[in-house]
DNA sequence: ATCGGTTGCGCAAACGTTTGCGGTTCATTA
DNA sequence: TAATGAACCGCAAACGTTTGCGCAACCGAT
């Protein structure tokens, strides 16, 4: 194993200070070329790596940004993590993911973590035990800019990059309305969580709009919960149901399918999706488009905004992603044009 | 903003050494409790946290491990950074995601990445560019314990955590024949990838020893791609299909259902899988079970014996996961008893 | 009163890098 | 010729922590 070459081996080497080592490698105009030269090839030769945690050190900046998440499943989060890591990479960062495991507790220690090991910037969604936000304001205060997506606080004074949860719920029924249906049946995630919430507001004001009878909705935490949820709802006789994410996507077409019905004459489906899923079906799924990748993407560019040290104040800004009604078949682009908007 | 609390700061407050604080934080016997109990309530008064960039320089220590992979798909990939941020997180390592995007120069980035940040490990799927191994040998050159996964090198002295590509894929075809498949195509993976030229080495030498004419196989890069290549393979006639990893059921079962095919009626699908994937589908999939978590798990743990550095040299090891047969029907545990092999 | 041993803390170096400042050399100009 | 300044490099401090060593004070035992 070689062992670690540093700046002061070249030095003794070369028979300069190690000051002059430093400089000649990051080519400062004091250093001449000769000097330089001779120095770069004894760092080539020795196959010379800077210790970036000394350098770090030193600048007391660590060019790492932690993204925080509930769970790592197979649904919306993998593409958060592909959003985030590529834009962080763009833009000279590297990422340290964090499971919160729905837990605040292991929440409380990832903030911890993030601090004790200053980075950059953090990117969360928040578990749904998290009420208090005093982790998030503490990390702030330590000088670590923090932007929510997803399941984000509502009108709190941060960086939140989200979908109108409550309006995308409304348009998705009102998608299915507008194509008859008349006995629809919501499923949801967690109660807790805060864009359950929203998205079941948003459910229940369409079918108080619409007139609808309220077949009823159901809180899953898994796939097998909504499969068991769709066929309870089945037996009281939908045309329609509403999936708040993937996960309850995935459960619900396999149990339809189970019954027999056809989707979408017997009954139709919209859920609220990151876009993939929907295609493992061939039967024809509505989903309002929430992209992940595109989530994570954005957090970075506004969290960089933060990070690069402007030292004008920067205002707290939440984005509001559009979601547009899209489909799994390729002959049907139905994009309603849900509108975009900015608070 | 709180200006950041050094323990210089804290040993002025308190009127002793810094190297007094240092040691009453850590309850080091040496300082008597009064000092201790004075120091701590100063700390907890500041909100005192170590820098811990000035502690790993010191230590010379980066409790991180990177986590390198090709891609973030919706598919094996996030089982592996589950199953390898919890494995960490127990051990007490961090983890930091990079990906490569199948490009060999992407991966020697983040490879001196990793250098320069002295992580304590690696955990590595390779590209399909990868061919030589001379910078995860200059990692290792460097003191920095690799572990491989999935894409792995072929009988390399490293560590190695994978399944039996060939085996699992001469022991799925042979599952099809079991069933009375004759007629059998087979669907693989970008055709650089050492996983897909194994696998496709145990397709060939089933179709062979069972005495079956070849459909044909078939290399794809997308789930779109696999769909097309079944419609192709559909149209020789099949009764059965193998399909090397989750993407490419994932394009399979779309397409025989869109030809109004039986699954497994008129067509058997076999596939190496995940196991979450299948569960999607109401038709009966097949599949050697290959878990990404418990890949994770073990790449951890298998570094953590070398990154706890012991002293006695460390034998290299190929860890060969078991693939037992399943299916997604809960009534039909289907376990062939794939024999577990240590080399 | 002296000695050996414990307790409790400070001093300073070290981890590896970066950088402000000062000093030397040498060529240029008044 | 001396003053000016550019070009080039070394010195030492600094980032925040940890730790070996030494030293003073105190204890009880000879």
């Amino acid at each position: 194993m070689s062992q670690r070459v540093t700046i002061k081996d070249i030095s003794k080497m070369a028979g300069v200070n190690p000051s002059t080592v430093s400089r000649a490698l990051r080519d400062h105009p004091d250093i001449s070329d000769e000097v330089k030269e001779s120095i770069k090839g004894i760092a080539k030769a020795l196959d010379y790596r800077p210790n970036k945690m000394a350098s770090n050190l030193r600048s007391s900046s660590n060019p790492t940004i932690a993204l925080i998440i509930p769970e790592v499943n197979m649904f919306f989060f993998p593409s958060v993590i592909n959003g985030v890591t590529e834009a962080a990479a763009k833009a000279g960062y590297h990422v340290m993911v964090l499971q919160s495991n729905e837990q605040l507790e292991r929440e409380l220690e990832n903030i911890q973590i993030c601090i004790d090991n200053r980075v950059s910037g953090i990117v969360i969604s928040l578990s749904c035990e998290t009420e208090e936000l005093t982790h998030i304001e503490r990390a702030i205060d330590f000088g670590i800019p923090v932007v929510f997506f997803d399941k984000a606080p509502n009108n709190a004074p941060f960086d939140i990059i989200k979908i109108d949860d409550e309006k995308a719920a409304y348009n998705a029924v009102a998608s299915l309305v507008d194509a008859g249906c008349r006995k629809i049946a919501g499923i949801f995630g967690h109660p807790a969580m805060s864009i359950t919430i929203q998205r079941r507001l948003g459910y229940l004001r369409a079918i108080k709009d619409f007139g609808l009878t309220d077949v009823g909705t159901s809180n899953v935490h898994h796939m097998n919960d909504a499969y068991s949820a769709t066929l309870g709802f089945a037996q009281k006789g939908i045309d329609g149901i509403f999936a708040m994410s993937d996960e309850v996507i995935s459960g619900i077409v396999p149990a339809l399918k189970s019954l027999g019905m056809v989707i979408p004459d017997d009954c139709r489906v919209v859920g609220i999706s990151d876009g993939k899923l929907p295609f493992f079906f061939t039967e024809p799924i509505y989903f309002l488009h929430h992209d992940g990748c595109r989530a994570g993407e954005l957090s970075v560019e506004r969290l960089t905004i933060r990070m690069k040290g402007s030292q004008i104040p920067i205002k707290n800004q939440t984005h509001i992603l559009d979601t547009p009604l899209m489909s799994n078949l390729r002959s049907e682009i139905a994009d309603k044009n849900i509108s975009f908007r900015d608070y």
